[in-house]
DNA sequence: TTGTAGGCGTTATCAA
DNA sequence: TTGATAACGCCTACAA
């Protein structure tokens, strides 16, 4: 294929200047949308503009701005539902603002700990915000307030205080789904758990027991299973369980993906659910739709969250004053996947 | 919360060539890795930079090379799955590349015809990828090439040799999978269409009547359904299916997701799968694993087709030799959700 | 309400 | 093998 024909250069200030019989001052006030410029020589600045094709030069007005106006989101994430709703609600916050959002994709929070600064700082980055489980990592967190990175995390469960800050009440979620499973008569509760680099994984086990506590009904060890927030681990954590010996008459995976896995192990073992087996994930995302009978599952707002988080940095990147801590709520979704416990 | 405590200012070439007694033409060969620098001198130079955590001012590099280093990902996907692959596969590729990703979700090809150009003029784009079915926009296709803005498509199917492009073949493809059909005995079978907008919509139905003209199985207009690649459309038209006089006894959706649906749509009617409806689907998503049983599908490969492309546009930019039409091959997999035609 | 001069942090030129 | 100096395109003083 034949070589990239040479764009032609891009017209500048200058040349809008020249062709609009003004002064670059002009131009630029006109393009920042500063007031004593009359009506008439706006319009004149606007023509000559248009009919040059002109843009202003992002890179000049970083560099005599002595900023980037790029913020990072750096996540670790396995389900693509989660990562796409993330980006989505730190995008829609940035529409139209003057910031650019540049993605991170981390393979994990441990290979990052330590390097995520260097990084931001490599890439300019005036702000970040850190998806679970980065905001849990101390390094990181003591790193980014040692070189006076502004930040904000998304469900962070530890030092809470180092940034702003937006979540949701992870135990107080989990113990509400245990308490819809004890409510349909449930007793042998199996739990599956999520990645242990994943601070939400802690929370949600220990709204689990809390709720049993509170009815009254034991905590079994042998009804606890560790998955990963994969498919495959919830499918592998469900084979596992339905194999068993004391096979649970409920199973409440720590997310959508691990439960989906856990219905497919199900099917694989023959039983029906919810008839023979309850299920009950934690998200809300796409795919608690997508199994049958879909998930019982507990909303959560990772689009909000997002949203929110953006929010209170670009707040923090400006100096104006933010919330430190955001509560969203979580709401409990009933489906088909969770019905009577058997010969209950 | 306290307002940001304002960062100590970076350190600039200027302060790393006066720490290594040097002059800042030298910092910057040491830093550009160009030859002709004493080696003693470099490590000065680099010792003086990591003691002032020196990292150079992305703005003023681009301003003084007139490039932005900055590449477009435009898409307009309704799956999660589909578009994290996407960015997997360039932001793999400009790993450790000196470009960085802009991502650009668009609600619709439609919305956004005749604004592309603008819209990468003024973020100072260099270059764009355009994931289906933003490629087939004759206006944007036009548009672009007017501006002399380089950029690759993935799975174009209108002007081809408008740009590099990278795809399957999705007659070929659609075409195998009807074959598969064929050949477990059905003769009813429904396709489930997928967005109008995307012309993947049109190749995969001209591959799937092709297959029946080829087996002698004649076009049943009745069995042509309409959806929107989601979930949801692939829901309500299995329901339609399910529902209205002639059921078919396999269905072959255009993509995963509303084959996940059709599924759904079985289970509600009572309809076991394989069993009493074969099921097909289309891109080897995540979701395809998800149902039970498992979809029968084509994989296609996304993140592939992502990176191939990013990795032309990179060459485009750069002027360098790079293939015009790059052809990556599909796979038919046969899961659980195909079987045997009833009564067959 | 408008314009002039200076400098932001780099890289490129060209001389030393 | 090195270094002084001039751009790059824009914005912020400061004048007019």
């Amino acid at each position: 294929m034949e070589a990239a024909g040479r764009q032609r250069a891009r017209a500048t200030i200058t040349d809008v200047a020249k062709r609009s019989g003004t002064s670059i001052k002009t131009v630029s006030r006109v393009f920042n949308d500063e007031p004593f410029v009359r009506d008439g020589t706006r319009e004149r600045v606007l023509k000559a503009a248009a009919e040059l094709d002109y843009h202003p030069n992002m890179a000049a007005r970083s560099l005599v701005r002595g900023r980037s106006f790029l913020i990072g989101l750096f996540y670790e994430n396995p389900s693509p539902n989660y990562v796409v709703d993330l980006q989505t609600g730190a995008l829609d916050r940035l529409h139209d603002e003057r910031f650019r959002l540049l993605l991170f994709p981390c393979e994990s929070a441990r290979a990052m700990s330590g390097k995520l600064l260097q990084v931001a700082r490599t890439s300019g980055l005036e702000g970040i915000v850190l998806a679970p489980p980065l905001g849990d990592d101390p390094r990181t967190v003591a790193e980014l307030r040692e070189g006076r990175m502004p930040f904000t995390r998304i469900a962070p469960t530890t030092a809470l205080d180092a940034s702003p800050m937006v979540g949701i009440d992870d135990v107080a979620a989990a113990q509400a789904m245990t308490q819809h499973l004890l409510s349909l008569g449930h007793r042998r509760i199996a739990f599956v758990q999520g990645d242990p680099g994943h601070a939400s994984t802690g929370q949600r086990l220990c709204g689990f027991r809390a709720a049993l506590a509170e009815a009254g009904v034991a905590f079994e060890p042998a009804l606890l299973e560790q998955g990963m927030y994969t498919f495959e681990s919830g499918l592998a954590a469900g084979r596992r369980l339905f194999a068993g010996r004391m096979r649970p008459s409920a199973v409440f995976a720590a997310n959508d993906d691990m439960a989906a896995g856990v219905c497919v192990a199900a099917k694989e073992h023959g039983l029906d659910i919810p008839g023979a087996v309850s299920v009950a994930g934690f998200d809300d995302s796409l795919i608690s739709r997508v199994t049958w009978p879909q998930l019982t599952t507990i909303h959560q707002p990772t689009y909000d969250m997002a949203h929110a988080a953006t929010d209170a940095l670009i707040a923090l990147i400006d100096g104006q004053a933010h919330e430190r801590a955001i509560d969203l709520p979580h709401r409990l979704l009933v489906r088909g996947s969770t019905g009577l416990a058997p010969q209950g």
